[in-house]
DNA sequence: TCGCACATGTAACGTGTTACATGATTCA
DNA sequence: TGAATCATGTAACACGTTACATGTGCGA
């Protein structure tokens, strides 16, 4: 019963029905037809989790009546989920989720929108940019320090992993100023 | 019982085994240090995952009692283990590879060294540069086509992606080249 | 009337996460 | 003596995947 944290994929829900009060069916849809696939979108993924979220009074569900089809639930936060949400989005960022967890980092990065002020996103792609960085240096150096009889392609697999995140690193360079123009 | 194909860490730890013999404790070591490490190096994964990988008859294990301290089971893959490790390794690339499972994509590439002949990976290459491209097609028509009152984060969170995909696609690229020069 | 888009769900299954357990050897 | 490293494991738990089920209204 203690606010424990919930999965990506809880998050993604709550996210998505506080920038715009949704079905379950409208979830699926934006799922499918955006970059945000790899939270899948499968019925049975789907609506457990927003049963779950309703069970703890994070959302709420309310029959549509307008349309002339099938009943539609439609989801919104409460306030409690709200919070849960904003708490989760200022989140400091570690090591860990810059290794493993870039995707729902970018997940985190665009629902930040939900907040209104543009501080917390300052402070996200500040931390974001430092983490990359020490990553990047760890990384630089295991290809440095790659053994001798290491075969071409993992050295290009890691190669690939650099690029990946120094794409990142310019990537929140260049955000950072996008904001700086938006909010001097 | 008939040849299901098996999850990303199992392969990991099939194509692991393969480029050198050697224990659960050591492909541990290798998940926690590399950058390897998206493919999780707990205990309660990695033995059980080991443990199904023998049951398969995919890799045995042998009792290496050289070292002094507590024996360790060394594995190595069987003909059937390495057969369905190439399997996988020359299986096409299809976009929702690049698009939910780049990762796994990249795992496939470093263990390509396994096969030997450069083949394979020319046209695990070539295929991937396709897909990424034809996906950032998508993803650019996305980003022309967002809607107007979407706010500043999620366009952001889409050039993120955008971004990366160009990275990947620049790899790819530069490795090609790093192969036509080694295999003229 | 056939199929498709809308709209929501359930059940079985396997797998990863977390946390805990064990026991030997080496080093301070 | 205690801590750290080596080395392997187990158990509870929850989650996502896949596949299936169900029913409506609309257009051809």
């Amino acid at each position: 019963m203690t606010p424990r944290s919930l999965t990506t994929l809880e998050y993604a829900l709550l996210g998505l029905v506080t920038q715009s009060p949704q079905s379950g069916y409208d979830l699926r849809k934006t799922f499918e037809t955006t970059a945000m696939g790899s939270f899948s979108g499968s019925p049975g993924a789907i609506y457990p989790a927003l049963r779950r979220l309703e069970k703890r009074e994070l959302i709420q569900g309310e029959v549509d009546a307008t349309t002339a089809l099938r009943p539609r639930m439609v989801f919104r936060p409460t306030k409690a989920g709200r919070e849960a949400l904003e708490a989760w989005l200022v989140q400091s960022i570690d090591r860990g989720d810059v290794e493993r967890r870039v995707d729902e980092l970018m997940l985190r990065f665009a629902l930040h929108s939900v907040l209104g002020r543009s501080a917390p996103t300052h402070r996200f792609l500040e931390s974001f940019l430092k983490e990359v960085g020490d990553y990047l240096t760890e990384l630089n150096r295991q290809q440095r320090d790659v053994p001798a009889r290491t075969p071409v392609q993992s050295r290009l697999a890691l190669a690939a992993g650099i690029e990946q995140y120094r794409a990142f690193a310019r990537w929140a360079r260049k955000a950072v100023k996008a904001f700086e123009e938006e909010t001097p």
